[in-house]
DNA sequence: CTAACATGGTGGACGTGTCATCTATTCCCG
DNA sequence: CGGGAATAGATGACACGTCCACCATGTTAG
């Protein structure tokens, strides 16, 4: 912080659409977990765990690679897929070609129950998200929402310097 | 369920926005927490207690209040006001008026560690957000959050129909 | 007045996410 | 080839959030 002479604190409008876009996210992750949870036994992160694997032809991922696409961190993929495998959504299978690992399997059991939730989860994204805006809202949204997240993998080194460690 | 003869899956393009939106929030909710946790003893969520608070000439407000402005269930504002009351951010003052309540009360170590980690912490959604966005994207933004906010608000009966029950 | 209901808040159980640390393997460079 | 660095993943401790059941106080209608 010691370069930091004066803190341009956020204007109204910026404020704004900052605040507003929190309560929105809060709003909607809330209300799709709830829903997912009431109309089928899995949870928000299950549900996209299993989109990812039965995405792929053999229904099958390394962790690791489960782990990047989600954008989770690997423990977080490891800890979430152990609960999902005990409760049969998953399972795990040896790597023959790198024996640290393994890969993350969709069970009969996961396929059946994301296919169950599915309709219901996309409309709920519809109904709440999707159907409240117009496609040029949508695009911006996508525009803006990629421009952020641009800056964020080049500035990887932009993290440590003054600003944030202090 | 029943009375969905169709499904209708999102477009690439309605995917494409809502993917890059969720991603784009995990990303920023990750980077802040960190900062906030590197450069300060707090947490986010503690961070947006205390600026709720200070917000408020007497800096006090009571629980039920609090939550409703973050948006938090009663019981998670009482859970983490508790937590932080243990780690002397706040405190609990009994309420004359209604002597079922409290009052939750600034303290003057919670302000000072506010005070120290605001301007980092404003600085982080400068370099990650808001400065990443031209001042007609950051309205954008804004407009479609709070258009998607207004839906939610009317719908609290459109969430027991059959869509979502089942 | 009092019985029913609503409201403010607590507490525990559970699932989830992060961090730090650890092991086993694989990669790579001299 | 050998040895250090990177990688795959597991694990334990902890903070966080949700749900649900619960208590105490307040409010309201008959």
């Amino acid at each position: 912080m010691k370069f930091m002479t004066k803190v341009r604190w956020l204007t109204a409008r910026e404020e704004r659409a900052w605040r507003a876009l929190q309560f929105m996210q809060m709003r909607l992750e809330g209300e799709l977990a709830r829903q997912l949870a009431a109309a089928s036994g899995l949870s928000y992160p299950d549900y996209l765990v299993l989109v990812a694997l039965t995405d792929r032809p053999d229904g099958r991922m390394r962790l690791f690679e489960l782990a990047e696409v989600l954008g989770w961190e690997k423990s977080r993929a490891s800890h979430h897929v152990g609960r999902m495998v005990d409760r049969g959504l998953a399972k795990k299978q040896k790597c023959d070609s790198d024996r640290r690992g393994f890969y993350v399997v969709v069970t009969a059991r996961g396929r059946r129950e994301l296919e169950a939730a599915a309709p219901g989860h996309v409309a709920t994204v519809r109904r709440l998200f999707v159907d409240r805006l117009t496609p040029g809202q949508l695009d911006a949204l996508g525009d803006a929402a990629e421009a952020v997240l641009a800056a964020f993998d080049q500035s990887a080194d932009g993290q440590r310097d003054g600003r944030v460690r202090a």
